[in-house]
Parts: structure tokens; C-alpha cells; sequence
DNA sequence: TTAGACACGTGACCC
DNA sequence: TGGGTCACGTGTCTA
């Protein structure tokens, strides 16, 4: 079954049942012994490392499984060519799959030029049926934090959000304001605003987004 | 320096030089030469596999290469982390791979998505600052085409595009219009248009977008 | 028969 | 020093 002709092997079958026992002397008995006991640490030792190494290669041919099922390079080759359900050699799986990414590259790369650039400069979400209130530290600009409100949009709505800003002492450095069927829906990037000093600005916020004012409505008949 | 003892080796060399050459007979010695070459057969074909398998491990290693050169999972670990230039084993090449693959794949559903179909319920995008004219088939229902413009604002310009879609005899069963900054976007869905008559579409519409009309300004001092 | 692909056990090397 | 990774040559299977 096995075609395992390994060294220790050899050396450790030869060293165990090859000696005439009657003249081994005690000296020589030792150090067969311990030649022995070498010899066989050496076959465990082997033993450990070929399944470390079988461990191993599992483990990658288990990630090439992996690849397989996630890329459309598995089976098929033609059209209606014949069903071949076996699967591609791994250069092939390696080779496909470098080429996938890269078109997945392109294509990402693509569309996010074509959604141009970071999204906020020329996507705008519309207002959101339910109020809401956020606020959080901007990723791109150290020390701004981003509030994004949706509310229902009412005269005098955009002079309450000022003063709830000047009332904690910042300075707005964008705004990105857009009011839709009575919605409305603000993003403020507020500059200099210390961490103590967050949860005032989100409870001023709150206090002009349900400021009562009376409410803007499209017909005034 | 090669601690290859191979089968074939040894029976080779085995053969080679174990015989007492007086004793030969004739016909031991043919069959003896036959064995011979037999050996020296065996020992080249054992080389050329080995080549092989050497070009094939290499191809294959080439793969994991390119593979480490186009994903950013090479060096660098944590943050101020030292600077570990080598790099990293198949096995993690390999899911790190996968990791990427599968990020990007949702990135780009994700991106489809917003880009176009359902989700221009709740985000519009803004006129590109350069003219575009776009004609795609939609993907998603069958026979509509959906075209995509950007272009100067101007009075007029829709009934031009009215016209230029009335011209190819098609009916537009959805718009989308967003009019920023004196600029102006919009998406068509045309139905009923059959292939031939796209490039008739592409120019009534490419015309109708820089007729000559006056432009409409936000200021009219 | 020949070539290609794979799993295997092993020696070398590196923390 | 042991645990992990790699390249190697080989046996085996398949087309």
C-alpha cells in the first residue's frame, strides 16, 4: 500500500532485528540502545513532520476549494460543449483568479469614477422619512465631526441650526443641505469641536430640529 | 550535496559496476545490456519528470507572485509595526485572496446597485461637470434602454428631448431629472427601441442636448 | 507511450 | 530546540 521507503525506516528495521543478541556486550548494549532510542526518536520526529506537512498542504488546497466555489472558473468550458465537472489544475485556478481581481479592480475603480469621486460631492441622499440625528468624527479630516439630521422642514429651521452651532463656539467648514417635499435632510462638518463638548452640540441640535415653528408645505391655499 | 538516493539511482549505479565481467555469458550479458539500458531509461525519465514537475511548481509560483503583487497584503502588519519586508506564506496569500475577492465582488454589487436600478429611489446624482451622453440596454428589464445625459441647462431643453424621443417613435416609461447649478442630468428608460434605431436615438438626443438656446442662469440681474 | 497533475515524505532553512 | 514553511524528487493516476 504505502511506496514508503523512507531512510529511518530502513535504518530503524535494520537496527532493530539485525544483531546476534548473545554477544552484545554491556557497553555496546548501551550504545545500541541508545543508537536505538535515536533511531527512533528520528522515526517519531519523522512521522510528526510529514503530517505537519500533510497538515499544511490541506490547509492550501483547502483555500483553493474556497476559490473555486467563489469564481465562475469552475466547470464549463464552451457553450453547449460537454458537462467536464472536473475541476481546473491550480496554476489554472491561480491564473483565473488573478484575472477576475483585476477585472474586479477595473470595474470598482469604473464605477466609482462614474459615482464620481467620494460620494458626498455628487451623491446626495434625500431626507429621511423618520427624524434623525447623528453625530460623528469625520474619517478624512482630523478634528471635524459630521452632524447629519433629517427633520421635517420649517421657516426658520436653518437660523435654529445656526444658532445650535454658534452656541457651541464652532465654525461650520461645509454644509450639504437639501429639502425635499417638506423634508429636510443637513450635513454639517463642524471644525474645533472638543469631545466634551459633543453632546452639547447634538443636544442643541435636537432642541432646533422640534423647534415649534410653523411647518413649510408646498400648496398655501 | 544531493541527498537524493533514489530507486533508480542506486539500482543504476547497482548495475553498473556489481558484476564480475569474466563470468558473463552471451546471453546473460544481452539480457544483462538490456538491463542496462532498461536502467538508463528509467534514470532519464526520472530526470525529465523531475524537470517537469520543477516547471510546473514554478508556474504555479510565478502565480502566487503576481498574485502577492496586485493585492495589498504584502509587508507592513499593525501600524508603526517594524517593518517586515517578507512575505507572507501561500496559505495566507491564498485567504487573504479570497478576503479581497469577496470584498470587492460586494463592493461592486453594491456599487451596481447604487448606481443605477432600485436604489435611485433615495440617492440622485448630480449633473457631471462635462457633457455625457450615455445609451445602455438595462439590465435588468428586458427591451429598455436607458439613456443617460449631462449637459448644459437651457430653456427648451426638454421639449428637445421630447422631440428627439418622439423622432425614434418610443415611448420613455421613466425619467429621472435633476437640475443643479445650471447644469442638467437626466436618465430615460426608453422602451420599444429596437437595436438599429439606438445610434438614430444616440444623435437626436446628442443634438437636442447642444441646440443652440439660451441658457438659463440662476441670477438674472 | 507520453505528458501533465497531484500527494507524498524528506532535507534545508528560519524563527 | 521544535514548529512551521518551502523546494525537491518520486510514485501514481489520468488522458
Amino acid at each position: 500500500m504505502q511506496p514508503f521507503r523512507s531512510f529511518y525506516n530502513s535504518e530503524a528495521q535494520m537496527i532493530r532485528g539485525g544483531f546476534p543478541q548473545p554477544f552484545i556486550s554491556r557497553t555496546y548494549k548501551t550504545s545500541f540502545l541508545k543508537k536505538r532510542s535515536n533511531a527512533e526518536i528520528k522515526v517519531v520526529a519523522a512521522k510528526k513532520h510529514s503530517e505537519a506537512e500533510k497538515r499544511r498542504r490541506m490547509r492550501i488546497n483547502g483555500q483553493y476549494e474556497t476559490l473555486r466555489t467563489i469564481l465562475p472558473n469552475l466547470i464549463k468550458h464552451g457553450e453547449l460543449d460537454c458537462v467536464m465537472n472536473q475541476q481546473k489544475d491550480k496554476a489554472s485556478v491561480l491564473a483565473e483568479t488573478i484575472k477576475q481581481v483585476k477585472e474586479l479592480k477595473r470595474k470598482v475603480s469604473k464605477l466609482e469614477q462614474d459615482s464620481c469621486g467620494n460620494s458626498s460631492k455628487d451623491v446626495v441622499k434625500f431626507p429621511s422619512g423618520a427624524d434623525r440625528l447623528n453625530l460623528e468624527r469625520c474619517n478624512d479630516e482630523e478634528g471635524v465631526v459630521k452632524a447629519t439630521l433629517s427633520c421635517e422642514e420649517s421657516l426658520g429651521l436653518m437660523s435654529a441650526i445656526s444658532r445650535a452651532v454658534g452656541s457651541v463656539k464652532t465654525k461650520v467648514v461645509k454644509a450639504e443641505i437639501v429639502s425635499v417635499g417638506g423634508r429636510n435632510r443637513s450635513v454639517l462638518w463642524v471644525k474645533g469641536l472638543g469631545k466634551d463638548r459633543m453632546g452639547m452640540l447634538k443636544s442643541s441640535l435636537k432642541i432646533a430640529m422640534h423647534k415649534p415653528a410653523f411647518k413649510m408645505r408646498r400648496s398655501t391655499h
